[in-house]
DNA sequence: TTGTATGCGTTATCAG
DNA sequence: CTGATAACGCATACAA
């Protein structure tokens, strides 16, 4: 592996202008400069990225932390990432918190340590608090899916208790007044958002909730399977069911089909997210669109804006989710 | 930030000592130990990463290079692998390929260029004799999914042509014997042996293959939806398909239904992977199980063993693939 | 067991 | 525009 020192001593100029040729500062004659292209050629010469990295307190890499890596919605948003990233010639490292506060937070200080000059995170298990706090620290980041209001410009995130009112407004203007709901787990914000936006539906429509015909999933099919399972089980009856993502939304019409029923005559499904699968589904699943990745590619304009101040950048913070219309819905 | 000098100075011992106990080496007295751990722990020391990765050649850092950071496939690979270096102590910076030569190419040479200890990678464009030129290199590295015969200790890969062979031989023991085939794009080896795998298939059933009764795709679901129309056009007789993967398979069942046709009565589908959501179709399909996580876990494995040393692992380089049968293949 | 001195490959600060 | 020279923060032979 050459050095600059061995690139300095065969273009016989000092360090300093092999330095400055690599940074391509101005102020460097083309005679010089090519003469130092020439021998960093000849020599095969890589820069050293850590050296670098230590000497100049910039890594030109962004620390991305997700819940998992994989699943449909994660993955969508890394790639866009990625490719943006890339596009600008900054790389990625990252890593997974796996919705648990320890392992978030030292994924958070894992990157920081390794001289990350930004962090893109989705978390779900460390409070606001810590966020506010992290500010203070030198590392830039973003935040997404999640709204923090005392530092709101750092955040992207998703008018979820829209979108669950989208979902369930549809059922109601298609003639259904019986409509269950399958939840994420509670104690994430999302996932109550997603809920008030179908009791405010319901309440427009003169329709009171009915406590029955709620169940709490956590977001993964099996939960959809079970929550669907026990809503028939209720011998309640109900035409209609939105659920809070579109995994649990294909569990449920996994128990709707295994109990001899069809789709939509039977039961109508509405998911939520838009995940690629649901066109693959059958019936096509209606959901709600979350533009996860037009809010992956902000939160790194954001980044290239803030942090390596590139110009003609304009940030938007806050997206709507649309409703997306399949085959999984009936008229009544 | 603290620096060692810090901690060193507030302890009263030397740097060595310091960085003694940072690594904890043996030959350092428990009283010095104590006194460094107080310190570092009074000033908040977090060492710096990049300072020690420049002086030590280490950095801990796995890279990871695959076509897509999305796609159930992809995924499925990358969390494992982040799983089982986050357990023994390291972590991931990963990439994406885009299964374009030169694009792989720049990902590897960051990788190692960042220091990486050692390098996981599924390559599509890239040609063999690359890794073959790259094993000449300092930085260690694993191949999934490619059988490279000069380096085959480095290599984790399945036997495709048995995946192929065994899901058309299910086709036939179900009594089907006009099998139609959408394979991956040819260009890429594991397409080519999963196909070679049917044609073995048939021919030692005394099926002659058609060749107009297998179209090529390209491991998307489009391609799916356009080979099973093709195939459907040609008015040709046939009761099964095949697919060289599950995205394809979704794709096929697709165009099947909608041309009003059923499964697997009126079709038979198979696919290749078992991803995910192979079980949110309907029918379910049936597959072919790639152990992607198995191996993705044993390349770790061998990287924990081979780069840094630990003891008692023992690597397998070759895996089967298995059939999964479900919902998606009628008798005949 | 502990401390000293030097190197790792660059960038950055100053003079010139 | 160019060249010394000092950081950057830590690891590590070597000596004590």
């Amino acid at each position: 592996m050459a050095t600059i020192y061995e690139v300095s001593a065969l273009a016989g100029v000092s360090l300093s202008s092999v330095s400055r040729v690599l940074n391509d500062h101005q102020h460097v004659s083309e005679k010089t400069k090519k003469k130092v292209m020439d021998a960093m050629q000849e020599l095969g010469f890589r820069p050293n990225s850590v050296a670098r990295s230590l000497a100049s307190n910039r890594s030109n890499c962004i620390g991305i932390l997700v819940s998992e890596l994989h699943g449909p919605f994660y993955g969508a948003m890394l790639s866009e990432i990625e490719t943006e990233l890339r596009k600008a010639g900054k790389h990625s490292i990252v890593t997974a918190g796996h919705s648990n506060e320890q392992s978030e937070k030292e994924g958070i200080e894992f990157l920081i340590d390794r001289n990350c000059d930004a962090l893109i995170m989705l978390v779900d298990a460390l409070p606001n608090e810590y966020f506010v706090k992290l500010k203070k620290n030198k590392t830039p980041f973003t935040v997404l899916n999640r709204h923090i209001p005392e530092i709101e410009d750092n955040c992207f995130y998703l008018d979820n208790e829209l979108g669950g009112y989208l979902a369930t407004k549809h059922f109601i203007e298609h003639g259904h007044k019986h409509i269950a709901y399958i939840s994420g787990p509670l104690s994430k914000q999302d996932a109550t958002d997603r809920f008030h936006g179908h009791q405010r539906a319901l309440k427009e429509a003169n329709i009171p909730l009915n406590d029955a015909l709620v169940v709490e999933g956590d977001y993964l099919i099996q939960s959809g399977r079970d929550g669907m399972a026990s809503l028939l089980d209720t011998g309640i009856n109900f035409t209609a069911v939105a659920c809070a993502n579109d995994e649990m939304a294909a569990g449920a019409m996994k128990t709707v089909r295994d109990r001899g029923f069809t789709m939509p005559d039977d039961y109508s499904i509405i998911g939520f997210d838009n995940v690629f699968f649901t066109e693959y589904l059958y019936p096509q699943l209606s959901t709600i669109n979350f533009p996860i990745k037009d809010m992956a590619k902000m939160s790194t304009q954001w980044i290239l804006k803030h942090v390596y101040k590139q110009k003609n950048i304009d940030v938007e913070n806050f997206f709507k989710p649309e409703l997306i219309t399949r085959e999984s819905i009936s008229h009544i």
